[in-house]
DNA sequence: CTTGACCTTGACGCAGCGTAAACCTTTATC
DNA sequence: GATAAAGGTTTACGCTGCGTCAAGGTCAAG
């Protein structure tokens, strides 16, 4: 039997359109052209449909399932492990991003009421007040981060506790940065695990985390002397040894 | 603080690129623009660029952040649990894929080793020539369902006991329509039960299967006096009544 | 004064079609 | 046999969220 495009359209339940998309792109081509210039597809067309229809339902792009159906020589088992592969790590992600906002909805909803929420905010303002005091009011004004954090922290509401947890991480950090300094090695144990809770600390009011700003970040400390100032009162040269440890950590050193 | 685009790019973490889009879609938008024509953002633009990224990363569009953050009055929370909801489907239809996907991996590996696998596609091309003689030669050339269900049953490489299965569905298919019909009513329960084992049915052979294919088969066996004869020999106007009920269970009527 | 880094505005490209526009062919009906 | 409906064709823009040139202006440093 032999199928114009909407009878085979109707019988796969796809559009004409996609048929002639596919024809378009080489995909699927019709046995031939009839005197009127229509498409009529063959038995073979159908079945070769039939499975790329079947590949396409399992989110493989158009470009790979040509691979798939036009070379037999093409491991098919392989593409399929891979393709399996992209699918968890998928699932993964929508996990992550789940969680997030799970969270995000706890902590609008029940976590704090709106106006001791509106109380705490005044609260972290004053701790970064005081933060400006001791590192110069430009602080702000030049890289803006505090505030910054400010806005999401206020955005995700955070709790008292995870405020609380946030400050306990960056002492640990310090204490840390000492430690893995003394080994003078960035690559080492020590300076991984600091560069681990570095990220840690950012991610409490940093939700949009990714490595290009925390690497971004990095840098800045180095470029900026304050933020100098403020690794390096710790360990002369903390900062840079910081950096460098973030940077390996992230894979991109 | 001021900044122009790639400051804040590298203090965001995002591309150049996507600052202008943003300008350019409206969805953020410099504080203003300098004698040189540059881009300069403020402390507020940075902050609403945060909140920006946040939900990026919850994968919401563009658009509908423009929702969450432009209007004041906009329901977040209620924004957000949609947006979980969709997470949740999306998860779904990943957990369905890559249950298919193991499946056709294993069919593919273990399963049936080739040499059988060869065999067995003799043997349902032996019971398809049966049904052949029964129904007419003319019904492969006319829809060609069997050759389609043939090709998939070998794409999957379904098992004998997945056959066999197929069968009893079938039988089963049969006896329910035949108590439905004497319901009268192709919505009543146990015509929705034959539907959704039609549906169940045709998924064995049909891994691409979608509402509209189903939907379009049905009508194909109202349409095909072959396919009527083959439903009505059971109980006469069973044709109809089944493809009333599937239209039914698809929502479509 | 010249680099080189940064800025600007276009404009095309990507995946996978949906959706018109403008026009022919086939089929069904009167 | 005429006509209208249904289906066919190609061409081409739209959508998302930017990446990626291209062609040119601006600015700080050497």
């Amino acid at each position: 039997m032999e199928y114009t495009v909407k009878k085979l359209a109707q019988l796969s339940g796809i559009s004409g359109r996609t048929l002639r998309y596919y024809d378009q792109i080489g995909l699927l081509k019709p046995s031939r052209i009839n005197s009127s210039g229509y498409r009529i597809y063959g038995q073979k067309e159908v079945d070769l449909l039939q499975q790329i229809l079947f590949y396409r339902e399992l989110e493989i792009g158009l470009e790979e399932i040509m691979n798939i159906i036009q070379d037999p020589h093409f491991n098919q088992t392989e593409a399929l492990k891979d393709h399996y592969k992209k699918l968890m790590q998928k699932r993964a992600h929508l996990d992550n991003l789940m969680a997030t906002v799970e969270k995000t909805i706890g902590s609008f909803e029940g976590g704090i009421p709106m106006q001791d929420k509106e109380k705490f905010a005044a609260f972290k303002e004053n701790m970064m007040d005081e933060n400006e005091k001791k590192y110069g009011i430009e602080i702000r004004e030049k890289y803006g981060e505090d505030t910054v954090n400010a806005s999401n922290a206020k955005l995700r509401g955070m709790s008292e506790e995870d405020f609380e947890a946030m400050n306990k991480l960056s002492e640990e950090i310090f204490l840390l940065l000492e430690q893995a300094f003394a080994t003078g090695d960035p690559a080492s144990e020590i300076a991984q695990e600091l560069a681990a809770k570095h990220k840690a600390w950012l991610m409490f009011s940093w939700p949009s985390y990714s490595k290009e700003a925390h690497a971004g970040l990095a840098e800045m400390y180095v470029a900026d002397e304050r933020f100098t100032a403020y690794y390096d009162k710790q360990v002369a040269g903390g900062t840079k040894f910081l950096r460098d440890a973030i940077l390996i950590y992230l894979g991109i050193k």
